[in-house]
DNA sequence: CTATTATATTCCTATATAAGAATATGTCAA
DNA sequence: TTGACATATTCTTATATAGGAATATAATAG
């Protein structure tokens, strides 16, 4: 068996590095195709595939704006892999029971100071 | 050219999911090569295969112990990944700036309670 | 040493890219 | 319609799996 489609999950998606800079370029505003190959320095047909990728597991969506299509990042599509993640924070975030602590401690004392 | 190697970086490692699923199993402590195949319904040979690439990226560790190999999580390689998805975490999480805003006004208080 | 158990590696195959090149399709202006 | 620009698709090729099967290596017990 080969390796998962990239379409196949955000996870297979995301994989590819270029394709997390476009990513990384949408979170700034929509895009069209070209100003996505620009700024990677591809081309327009490799911009086209990948943006076709990001758009099957639904991380961008596209709008017509007269000879350009825009495209949008849905970062929402994103969440999933933030959250597989979340459950491994305790591994470098030490203080988080600190931070926890020290947040209950400062709520009680809003209590007494309203 | 082709997808880049699995064990170019961490994002190509967790691409798989049941490599994920490895590394869901060993956050519960160590394991074994045969536990991990019994656990994920697997053959010995592909576990072996799986957590050799998980090792290549750093995101487990092994130690012998007789006649076994036990592999250990090193959760902190998953770091990048929870860092580079914390960037649109806005996207979903809209009380965010509330949240933000509120830490700092307690934060001020705080210091003129002291 | 030998048998047994545990793990790793090798070989094979079907499949899925990613990039380049060429081309098709789409949209608008005159 | 024609020309120009923007985008999408098709085709080809080199490469990298992931799983099964078989085998090699490692470690321990007796």
């Amino acid at each position: 068996m080969a390796r998962s489609a990239t379409t196949s999950d955000v996870f297979n998606a995301i994989a590819e590095a270029q394709r997390r800079q476009i990513i990384d370029l949408l979170s700034h505003g929509e895009r069209s195709v070209n100003d996505v190959a620009a700024a990677l320095g591809i081309r327009q047909p490799q911009a086209s595939k990948h943006l076709r990728v990001l758009k099957e597991v639904d991380l961008v969506s596209v709008r017509g704006s007269g000879q350009q299509r825009l495209y949008r990042l849905n970062g929402e599509g994103l969440k999933p892999i933030h959250d597989w993640t979340m459950t491994f924070e305790h591994f470098w975030e030490e203080s988080f029971d600190r931070l926890d602590e020290y947040l209950k401690q400062i709520q009680s004392k809003e209590k007494k100071n309203d």
